[in-house]
DNA sequence: ACGCAGATTGCAATCGATTGCATTAAGTTT
DNA sequence: AAACTTAATGCAATCGATTGCAATCTGCGT
């Protein structure tokens, strides 16, 4: 190092370009196949010239170029993990849900080697998503939630573009889904009401999107089987956004003074839900019982701590990554999988209602 | 969609490997040069050919190979962004307030035409965050928090590694950071539990993350100008998770059964306090103020709404994103940024405490 | 001393796009 | 009609690493 009468100080710490595998070459009088070699640990290399080279290597904190060798070799280890959003309502990315999905999917990618490529698009441009596969930036891509573009899916799908997405499964389906059993989600949280006496039942959520009909469908199908209608004005499309939860929650309080029971189409929407009853001096649950859906970490420490129906987040991760890996390797586009889910009863549905 | 017939949807658009350049050039009957600079919209070329070239390369979506163009030109657009945690505690993802960072982090780098990385990282292998950049992967890192690895990112910075840290400013700080005015943030909360006549109060945080140690700073010098005190058994050190604050929580209200504030070092801690309390049959805010920190977006609507200290999030993104790309073009390091901070007082603290 | 096996290492082509320079074709000048 | 512009396009080197094949060297058998 400190060698006096250098003439170039070829690389010190790295005050001009990167350090490449042909300087490391020239520092340990080989070539570059020999560097490549020993470095990928290969028998032809003489173990001692490996190990000399290594330590150079380690010394000057040369690491390979991935990008050379992804060109090289054809190869790319990195999954786009898309979150739409819809440009109207900035809607999506403060969903605490989607947060929980992204550190497993973060988690699954990292354990199976692979890099974890994070974009919020535009839900209405999502054929930008296909670019990241034809530009080989991307070997895959993992889209969270389906929103209203079924079509332009299924058009993706056809064009074979190595694709899985968090969702519902639909009819006429050419692409991979992984979700949760959202009818049947639904269809418990009505048998769990009513169960507890309630009658006057709310919704909050956008049917515009699948896995929220889904659990629409599985909510009234449980109460008319339980001899209980939801009529038009105790339903609110509102976005996944604890502002519009709020304020949705408020006109459907006005709307149906006596309502009993609200049902979210997300924790995030129940939760705003709550504090809207509170602001209308309705308790939870004592006067409404408030159920909310996915299970995030904080609903378990609201205040109540709330009901909801769990979606398996660590389990979707893992799906979601070996579906598409599935799909990568095999060509052959895996079925859609749908993961367990439960209701999860805590305080905010618990006590009967006052008669 | 549900086309009868089709022979094999695997992938008819394309059915082998992906078009390339020179495929493209073959079709349009010039060569590779040509349709690399029809593409690129070149003067040299005939406007009709550039145009039929356009066409063409539309008609088969090709997308330029953004893999051989970074090989070629040696730039790279994409920006680490990198979680830490701790393996102990798999501490850390579950934060929402790292949820609004991403979010922020991900549109200021859409925004100038960056692509983000998403990497969590074991905070006890912080060097492998370098590979990251020796390989060309990434052309810098963005770091969320410090963690207890001052000394690392010196070492780091000390190599020339681009990389921007939100976190605290610290003495002998050698990389830049970018964060809110932590101590002040401690202070005013000091200010306002004690202008609401709270005495005995405590403290959730852990003071071995500098962050939060500066929080705590603040936090006991304005109690302390306000004549109180905060002995050993009012504080708790406890990580950022939702179910280790109500523990500590409830150890800290049997050691405290008078005890009438909370400061907790994040909004997080604090909605776990909230609940904690709960269960201890304390009322908040009257008997008990809490107070959190970042003011995330369930802080507003949360039951009772929290009072917390603002981090401007979106500023936050914007500054990192900035300060990094100051640092890739101009070589040089810029200075660290400290963001305003201001206080949210909402109904969790408001209320005097019954005497 | 010659030939050959085995162990190491180097040469050069390759991955896909870009770009300086050369080349060709068409048009203009004298 | 020769000389010369100008416009449009192609050739070939390049980015950094990998790898099939060839080359070199050592040692050994005879």
């Amino acid at each position: 190092m400190g060698n006096p009468g250098k003439p170039r100080p070829v690389a010190p710490a790295d005050s001009g370009r990167r350090m490449q595998m042909a300087d490391l070459a020239r520092l340990a009088g080989v070539s570059t196949s020999t560097v490549s070699r020993a470095l990928s640990g290969s028998e032809l290399i003489n173990p001692e010239t490996r190990e000399r080279i290594r330590t150079l290597a380690r010394k000057f904190n040369y690491t390979i170029n991935s990008v050379a060798t992804g060109l090289r070799s054809g190869v790319q280890r990195t999954i786009a993990v898309i979150v739409p959003f819809e440009k109207a309502s900035r809607q999506s990315f403060a969903d605490p849900f989607l947060h929980g999905m992204i550190g497993s999917l973060a988690d699954a990618l990292t354990e199976r080697g692979y890099e974890m490529l994070l974009s919020r698009i535009d839900a209405d441009q999502l054929d930008t998503v296909a670019a990241l596969i034809d530009s080989g930036r991307a070997a895959g891509v993992i889209l969270i939630g389906q929103w209203r573009h079924h079509d332009q899916l299924n058009a993706m799908a056809a064009r074979g573009l190595p694709l899985v997405v968090w969702g519902a499964h639909l009819p006429h389906q050419d692409y991979c889904t992984v979700g949760g059993d959202n009818v049947r989600g639904g269809r418990l949280v009505a048998e769990h009401l009513l169960a507890q006496g309630r009658r006057r039942m709310v919704f909050l959520g956008d049917c515009g999107l699948p896995e929220v009909a889904q659990r629409y469908r599985g909510f009234t199908a449980g109460l008319r089987a339980g001899g209980v209608g939801l009529p038009a004005q105790q339903r609110r499309t509102v976005p996944f956004l604890a502002e519009s939860g709020r304020q949705a929650m408020l006109a459907l309080i006005d709307a149906n003074p006596a309502l009993d029971a609200v049902f979210a189409s997300s924790d995030l929407l129940a939760m705003a839900a709550v504090g809207a009853l509170r602001e209308r001096q309705r308790q939870v649950p004592a006067d409404v019982a408030v159920v909310g859906y996915d299970d995030v970490e904080l609903a378990a420490h609201f205040n109540p701590p709330l009901s909801t129906v769990r979606q398996p987040i660590h389990e979707a991760g893992t799906a979601l990554v070996d579906a598409l890996l599935l799909m990568l390797n095999g060509k052959t586009a895996p079925a859609s999988a749908l993961l367990e889910t439960r209701l999860v009863v805590r305080e905010s549905s618990q006590s009967a209602p006052a008669p």
